[in-house]
DNA sequence: AAGGAGTGAATGTACGTTCACTCATCATGA
DNA sequence: TCATGATGAGTGAACGTACATTCACTCCTT
């Protein structure tokens, strides 16, 4: 803001102090946050005792109640956290790939196959606790969940009409791709053994692009898988 | 048992009323699991008190504690109880659907989904709370999950050995088939006002038999579905 | 010295489990 | 045919515990 400047008036210290203080608040809050995370993936939210967070994130049992308003907050937070690390980071990764919706549409899986991988506990969280939410919670979810899928429908929308892919229920085919990302955190216990990340993504992308691409652009794009 | 006559003998009729009530038995136990499932969709296996099952089930609490060892117990049951249905309903449905592998493996698929329109509960609760259960609990569900998918990979290995069916990781399309059948029940609330049953299960056929069929086998088998 | 971050023992309650009890059923002997 | 006693299914109030939440307090930081 232009309010900061070199010589601080009464105004600016303030404001200055209190973004100071924000910044140091969200990242405590994204600390008890990756705490809870941590332990509900051991040992799921119902388990959780506010104390073994507490014992986790190396803090008291109090401050937790500074930052949330009850345990259940905790869980909607988490849930979200996760939701809108998929929505915000979709579409970025898409356009990076250019501008031809297949390879949009591969670098989409991937990046958010990635995510899922990066927040295994997270994305098992949201199937096994969403349930625990009250119906506004539930929704919130349900929202960002197709909000992010709006990106990848989008560009299959966009291949369809380009004549480069086969016409199909693009929202079908979307949480299709959506599901099969989140197997690798659902079954891993299944597929880790067999697959790293790298691998599960290329074989995932040779399931489903034989049935999105026109029969003689299939073998251009395979190639680059 | 060839003890059981006409003129029961007093060995013979002991038989017969243990007989009675293990019949008996099992029925309520099936009254009582029906019960929990019922419950645990609607609340979550935590949010469930044991007196909101009871007043469920028509029957009082202390009752449960005679046919089941524990709260967790009953979890245990309900999801195994829905796991066997799938494990054993499987190969029969393939069988009669002949010999061609791959309608063997679309009469698989089916029966498979339908197993899950019919118990969206369970199958809800086997992704909700398996880490609910201890380590032997769930040991055994992932046991019971690779039986079950133990038909329709072996539909696929002699697919692909009379040349119906491409190359492909039978293991991985077989998982990524279950998922897809799931999906029905994880995200009915997306699916269910676009899609029937067999709308659904129409769809995801049309989106899989792409990548397994062979080219010039595809359309022969799509116009089947 | 003021303000806010952080603490953790105390509180109230919800709930899984138990167990002493009741009641229905039915084989047996008179 | 009827009384009798044994068996075990079914009951639900009482118990003990675990745990989410609170709040009066301490201790830095500025």
């Amino acid at each position: 803001m232009t309010a900061v400047t070199r010589s601080p008036g009464p105004t600016t210290s303030v404001d200055v102090a209190e973004a100071v203080r924000a910044v140091r608040a969200s990242s405590r809050r994204r600390q008890l946050l990756d705490a809870a995370v941590t332990v509900m993936g051991r040992t799921g939210f119902h388990q959780m005792s506010m104390q073994a967070l507490a014992d986790e994130a190396q803090v008291s049992v109090g401050l937790f109640y500074k930052y949330f308003g009850s345990k259940e907050d905790i869980l909607l937070a988490a849930i979200v956290d996760i939701l809108e690390a998929f929505r915000d980071q979709l579409q970025p990764a898409m356009d990076l790939a250019g501008d031809d919706p297949v390879l949009q549409l591969m670098a989409g899986f991937r990046r958010y196959a990635s995510i899922v991988d990066e927040n295994r506990d997270a994305v098992v969280l949201t199937y096994r606790e969403s349930r625990t939410l009250d119906a506004a919670g539930r929704d919130r979810i349900k929202e960002l969940e197709v909000e992010t899928s709006a990106p990848m429908r989008s560009v299959i929308t966009a291949g369809m009409a380009d004549g480069l892919m086969n016409e199909v229920d693009a929202d079908l085919v979307v949480f299709d791709l959506m599901m099969l990302a989140h197997g690798w955190a659902l079954k891993h216990w299944h597929f880790a053994p067999g697959y790293e990340l790298d691998s599960y993504v290329a074989a995932q992308l040779r399931f489903a692009l034989p049935t999105l691409l026109v029969p003689d652009k299939l073998d251009e794009y395979l190639t680059q898988i």
